[in-house]
DNA sequence: CTGAAAGCGCTTACAG
DNA sequence: CTGAAAGCGCTTACAG
């Protein structure tokens, strides 16, 4: 463990001053052509590295920012949506090398503290914002902190805070026209927590839609996301009378779950049912049918997320009209798989 | 945005010196009861929050971990497994204060820079070390640069790094115990990765068990753990004459998807092909029938190696005898359901 | 028990 | 273009 090297090593070495070594390495002016040569050839080969701490705490800034996740191990290992995520915002920011550091925290109070507390001790210098629900209260709390954010979901309306979005309400038309399309009339839905804003955006498209096509009939049961729910609430669909013969999942590991279900009490999907799945990660392809499922660039969408914050964080303003983007992602199509067909005659 | 409350300001308002306040902040001998205690009511009224930059620069430590993932979004996503892990680790590092930095990288030679710079940055006090590989040169590297860390995996012989490990021996004799118990002869193994060190000793443990029990057969494809590819192997595996009557996956992604295989090639499960998964994710109980499978508390294991590398990383030295340790999880253990059962006669 | 000072390793005005 | 110095916000010997 030898001795770091620091910027006093190479002026001494480079027979300059460290004021110089700094202007040098960072590129500014203040040094000559050939001194900064000489110092960057001396920096490489002495294997420098500057200390961030001490970079930080000379431009207060940390180079970092963070992910606060309020999520149990078991839904956050469940679903694909946060790693996908997470990979996407981590290739802008070793691009802009930034780095990225993530908690798990148990209540919204704790997630508030912890906004608090990075930003108190300038551990980051901005956040995102995930999992929004309906009138939120961290969007104020980190808005009023003066803690640069990105909100990752909406849409959210006067907010001092960047948001980024899909369209959630064209694929819902989108699914339901196809079903009409097939033929079905009795269509149910097993969706997510209600307290999260994009459910309620997909509760009111399927509802405008089912009216404007005039189905007979949309039932919702919200549920938790995890296949146990799924499970339980497909089987609570499925044995009562004037049954769905289509059930749309909010996510795919219920759609899988609802499979599983229909197998068990004896259904054949897609003769006598038929299922559509959100969020299409290989499980829709893995079982038998495949699963006819809505297909998002999670990856490309932390992309973007990131390049938001970072803009914010580097100009103080968001990108060109960033308060308020839609990311029309190019892939929120629809794939039928083997899981969707007419209803039974 | 107004300006943080430094230690100068609380120095101010209590009308002592600014090392004052540093030792009644850290609960140092050097000020009185009274004056510690008002020190602390005005710090806790002015809201202060230390600077992080300021004291890892004073006390050089970076109060934060590092983790790198050579994985792709979707290797990643798809499964439960590090999200688990990262849930372990994150509840021991909370407790003592500890951040967790996150960096996907793409290869080897990469991570290998990623930690070189951390450590010459100063931006981490230790690293986990993930997806152990045969000779993994990662080790040897991790532990010439001085950089504590904990070997997530194992065993590993002749490192100079505390490793933990899950027993992957025993749970493969279990498992093939209790399918030759069912009356099984003929038995595949769809395998994850050959690089990786836990393959390898599933290898050795499985031709061991199946010599000693005196199997008739257990044909190992080795894949990368994607729904894919074990979907791939499964209907290599099912197609040539003289088929298994069983098939162990090493993880449950691909056991889903080989129970899908079968379906598709009208093969009836249980009774004309038994399945065993490793990994107890909620997908195992989601399928129909059940998946028979491996549990291990992942979790639990992200909390145990958290503590030792803390442990690492504020004596110097690691946990008495962590250099060597393995977990002997409790929770290994299998949970026979509906995926298993005697071969067709 | 307390205060004044030096130091951690950078960056950045400010003079020459 | 270059050097000497102050400052970021802490911690920690070192004198009183």
């Amino acid at each position: 463990m030898a001795r770091r090297v620091t910027i006093a090593d190479i002026a001494a070495a480079a027979g300059v001053s460290k004021g110089a070594v700094s202007y040098a390495l960072n590129g500014r002016p203040g040094v000559s052509a050939t001194t900064r040569t000489k110092i960057l050839a001396i920096a490489a080969e002495m294997g420098f590295v500057p200390n961030r701490a001490a970079r930080s705490l000379s431009v207060s800034s940390a180079q970092t920012v963070g992910i606060a996740l309020r999520r149990t191990a078991r839904t956050l290992g469940i679903e694909p949506y946060f790693m996908e995520l997470i990979s996407g915002i981590e290739a802008t920011l070793s691009a802009g090398s930034y780095g990225l550091t993530l908690q798990i925290v148990g209540t919204v109070d704790e997630e508030l503290e912890v906004y608090r507390r990075w930003w108190a001790e300038r551990r980051v210098d901005g956040v995102f914002l995930c999992d929004i629900g309906i009138n939120d209260q961290r969007l104020d709390y980190v808005a009023d902190l003066g803690l640069p954010a990105v909100v990752v979901g909406g849409p959210v309306e006067n907010v001092r805070l960047p948001a980024v979005w899909h369209d959630n309400a064209a694929p819902c038309q989108e699914i339901l026209e196809y079903l009409h399309t097939l033929g079905h009339q009795r269509i149910a839905r097993v969706a997510g927590l209600p307290r999260l804003l994009h459910t309620g955006v997909r509760d009111t498209a399927y509802a405008h839609t089912a009216a404007a096509l005039g189905l007979e009939s949309v039932t919702t049961i919200h549920v938790d996301y995890t296949g146990e729910q799924g499970a339980q609430a497909t089987r609570r669909l499925l044995t009562t009378s004037g049954r769905p013969t289509a059930i749309i999942y909010d996510n795919d590991v219920m759609a899988v779950a609802g499979l599983a279900v229909a197998h068990e009490l004896g259904l054949l999907v897609p003769q006598q049912l038929s299922i559509v799945a959100w969020d299409d990660s290989s499980l829709c392809r893995l079982t038998h049918p495949a699963l006819t499922s809505l297909t998002r660039d999670i990856t490309a969408y932390g992309i973007t997320c990131a390049d938001i914050l970072l803009t914010l964080i580097n100009t103080g303003t968001p990108a060109a009209d960033a308060r308020s983007i839609t990311v029309e992602s190019q892939s929120a199509q629809l794939f039928p798989r083997g899981s969707t067909a007419p209803p039974p005659a």
